[in-house]
DNA sequence: CTTGATAGTAAGGTTTACTGACTATATTGT
DNA sequence: ACAATATAGTCAGTAAACCTTACTATCAAG
């Protein structure tokens, strides 16, 4: 057995025999955003996934800033500005001038927008049901747990990057 | 019980409380594909996530043909040629025509790929790190396996959608 | 009242991924 | 044998989501 071939081909990697972590968790997100484009697409709401989540988030943090919302959101400002402007163009939501500080808009859902919230949810929990198929509650509550827990870990790196 | 008032404003909605699993799980995502495109571009491995994504796939899973491929990594087999177009450009793998079926590409990985790869893992197991910071190792497991049955759950819905 | 910070926005780019049309090759029915 | 059809990959065009950079309007402090 001395000297081994340096074996020119097909090196001992310790052969992770399953994708790691992190590829398996963006394949997942990216078949459930697919998944959820597609029930949007079907309950004729005409909202993709980013002004849905938007909707959504207004409604869960009701009162915010732009700024805050996108801290929230976990997005740049620039990026909730093209969400908000498609909403306030469909009439969904309200963006006024903070009486306390006339730069800032506080954004608010419109009457208009309830029942695309309802849609909004009902497709949310029309996707969340085929892809949680065959899990338990308790495995689905334990899931959101842990991926929240993941999400607060990246969030609180990504601001520190930021407020450098 | 009789005649509950018609509440027109505020609706009793369960209040979720957290964001629907969907929304955390698409945040957590985003979250970690910016990590990770972060951790690439500090590595100077001149690389996408998408492109180190298929990298990794074709080291997992070697001599498969492009269209195999593709629906290993559940997308359409053109999102797939892009990567490897940049791929190949860049000398990390080549498309070799199947004797078997001369229409057919089987695609593999280049010499010059082993330290790329290597890199790639390298900042996957950062971002990782980092993403995961406070979970045991029982629940890093947890969170995978419980992603890979929500991943083939979306997968098997997204085939049998495309091959109707 | 100027100097500097902050809130939002306009412009433009990148990545990822899709659909539909096309080419080359293979397979199958008659 | 050969026309009909299916398949593997690709080209072109599109779209969503997100970013960076630079600009305007407003506010706050010296």
């Amino acid at each position: 057995m001395a000297a081994p071939s340096p074996t020119p081909i097909a090196a001992p990697r310790p052969a992770p025999s399953e994708p790691p972590l992190g590829f398996v968790l963006v394949d997942a997100a990216r078949l459930y955003r697919a998944r959820i484009d597609r029930a949007f697409e079907g309950a004729g709401l005409g909202l993709t996934a980013g002004e849905a989540r938007t909707l959504a988030y207004v409604d869960f943090h009701p009162g915010l800033r732009q700024s805050a919302l996108a801290e929230k959101m976990n997005v740049e400002p620039m990026t909730l500005v093209g969400f908000l402007d498609r909403l306030e163009a469909a009439g969904l939501v309200t963006r006024e001038t903070d009486p306390k500080d006339r730069r800032a808009k506080i954004v608010a859902l419109t009457p208009e927008a309830t029942p695309y919230l309802a849609g909004v949810l009902s497709a949310a929990a029309t996707a969340r049901g085929e892809a949680t198929c065959g899990f338990t509650d308790a495995e689905q509550a334990l899931l959101r747990d842990l991926l929240l827990r993941l999400r607060d870990n990246l969030a609180r790196e990504h601001r520190l990057r930021d407020e450098k």
